[in-house]
DNA sequence: GTGAAAGCGCTAACAC
DNA sequence: GTGTTAGCGCTTTCAC
């Protein structure tokens, strides 16, 4: 294959000539819109056809000061959790007709944040979506960015003034998923919680929490234990959990892969899940019908979760087109409780 | 927040001005390279963070023909095997200084082929990475793209003359779980395939079915079934495998999602496994190391083939821009048998 | 070393 | 309806 430099682009002027009139009249033919006599019209698109000419978004970027290119910056890309939500903001990017320009993060070190921001702003893009956890109160974001020159939304985050966050009630789900042990006659509920650092955690831990604290119970630290999300952890995590709280009747894992974990592990030891030991995960991944016993799990739609954050940002960015006042919005997204074997007593 | 349309960018025009040079001589020293002295320098470097200048990517891109930006087309971002490809396409594009415009299909129709290429160049990009598998032999790629303006590196396909490719060995991968079946004492081995019409379970079936032959057993139609790579799917399969194959004691799985399924319903049976059924998957996904029991995998390295992919598509890009001649690779990423307890019999 | 002019491909604003 | 002019923000080329 020789590719040559010189594979020149058809530009607008090229098709102007060919068809006797002004690029002015190719770009209301390419653009739609605003009136072309018929006669006119054919004989541009016969150029255009003829030519292969394909208008540059690029220059019409510079041009027109708007790219309709959205910058996503995500963090962890190798797990599911986040492609599937990239996935959602993709879907939903297409059908609004933004293109995405990806960016990953790879740690929480300031430094990269600046430089992650400043390349997507190079490249005009007309908005943010900002989908790296928070770890560490605050020290992700919050940092410098005081005033971006586009609308940002960032995701999965506490709620702060001056911006719009989409984020997955964990809290909420948490409660489902501990009070719906409580349902299944548990006793004693146990918790595997993901890093304290992230704020996702800390929820799904909050909510374990208060849920058996209004139920009467009191919660000891040797009830739970923490991973770092991978299922490797979630292995560590259980043989602690079961040797540190051996009356443990129910389980509420922060997530699904972890929560695999603790179901090999109770098969291992034979220990009868649900009847000695009920599991329940967070997340819904579509394995987890599949695990054995299949997982109750809380499942949450990333679809869904990417696609509000698009919606939300392209708000934005049109109100800033008609120069209106731009509003931020919080948006919970509520998971459901899917119940399977694996908490199923009765 | 209030963003308005007004929110002017600083140009290089502005930050000329600012320390009384030409856009030139801005251009000389925030490019680096050729020679400003000393003390303009000095100026021009004031003015910028004065000003909070930053270069317009966009600008340049125009201006010099080139982006540093790849288009990547994915399929099935949703799973995790995509993902993670595009996880290592990310690192290896960050790593040689390009960004990444992602854009995904979601089914094989023909129509979305043109449209999408046709975004990818609209906005300049330097070289795109195809990275959708080809279903139904030849459908989806060979199509009309006969000259592309830019480069292109397709992912997971066949050989073919004239393009670059990367792709894993599924083939050998294939053989070497058979032949590692075969030599835990396995005198009859299934097979659970991926959907027929992708190359890659095409590949990973032929690879059992030769390795069999080789060994001198026969291969039968009920030896087999295939699904659709999901876990629910590799239910279903090895449920009808199981029954119309009542003798299999080694069962070799074209995806580590399909083979949870298989773990569980061993378990669920009560069959054991290894011994009663030796269990080899296909994809080295984290998990897989967590199922009960462990599960004996072929491991591919996403990171590694995405980083590939990049890798020569940066290098032909290069050779375009000398104007040298452009040689296209065929690259084969070698998998690696990970040994666990769903196999190990001895 | 540094600057002026032309151009990358397109569109906005205003003429006619 | 259609054309002209003047940018969008930068780099390239060629003077000086």
């Amino acid at each position: 294959m020789v590719l040559s430099k010189k594979n020149k682009r058809i530009t607008i002027k090229e098709v102007a000539d060919a068809a006797g009139v002004s690029m002015q009249t190719v770009s209301r033919v390419t653009n739609k819109f605003s009136y072309v006599s018929e006669e006119t019209r054919q004989r541009v698109e016969e150029a255009v056809e003829q030519l292969g000419y394909r208008p540059s978004t690029l220059a019409r970027s510079l041009s027109q000061q708007r790219s309709f290119t959205l910058g996503v910056v995500t963090f962890g890309l190798k797990y599911i959790g986040p492609s599937r939500t990239l996935n959602g903001i993709a879907d939903k990017a297409d059908e609004l007709g933004y293109m995405l320009l990806t960016k990953k993060l790879d740690n929480f070190d300031t430094n990269g944040i600046d430089e992650v921001i400043e390349s997507l702003l190079a490249r005009h893009v007309d908005g943010i979506i900002w989908d790296v956890p928070e770890v560490d109160e605050n020290q992700t974001w919050s940092h410098g960015i005081k005033s971006l020159p586009v609308p940002i939304v960032l995701m999965s985050m506490e709620q702060r003034p001056g911006y719009s966050v989409v984020s997955m009630d964990s809290y909420l789900g948490a409660q489902m998923a501990t009070q719906h042990l409580l349902d299944q006659g548990c006793k004693n509920i146990g918790h595997i919680a993901g890093p304290q650092d992230w704020w996702e955690a800390r929820l799904r831990q909050q909510g374990w929490r208060d849920t058996l604290t209004k139920a009467g119970m009191q919660v000891l630290d040797r009830q739970w234990e923490s991973g770092n999300w991978s299922s490797a952890s979630g292995a560590i995590a259980i043989e602690k959990l079961l040797a540190c709280y051996p009356e443990m009747d129910g389980v509420f894992v922060a997530n699904d892969q972890m929560a695999l974990s603790v179901l090999s592990e109770a098969c291992r030891r034979g220990i009868k899940v649900p009847n000695q030991l009920a599991v329940v995960g967070f997340d819904g991944i579509a394995e987890s019908a599949n695990f054995y016993p299949p997982l109750t799990t809380i499942s949450q739609d990333p679809q869904l979760l990417g696609g509000r954050a698009v919606e939300n940002l392209v708000e934005m960015i049109q109100a800033i087109q008609e120069n209106k006042p731009t509003a931020t919005q919080f948006s919970l997204i509520q998971p459901t409780l899917e119940i399977r074997e694996s908490s199923k007593r009765f």
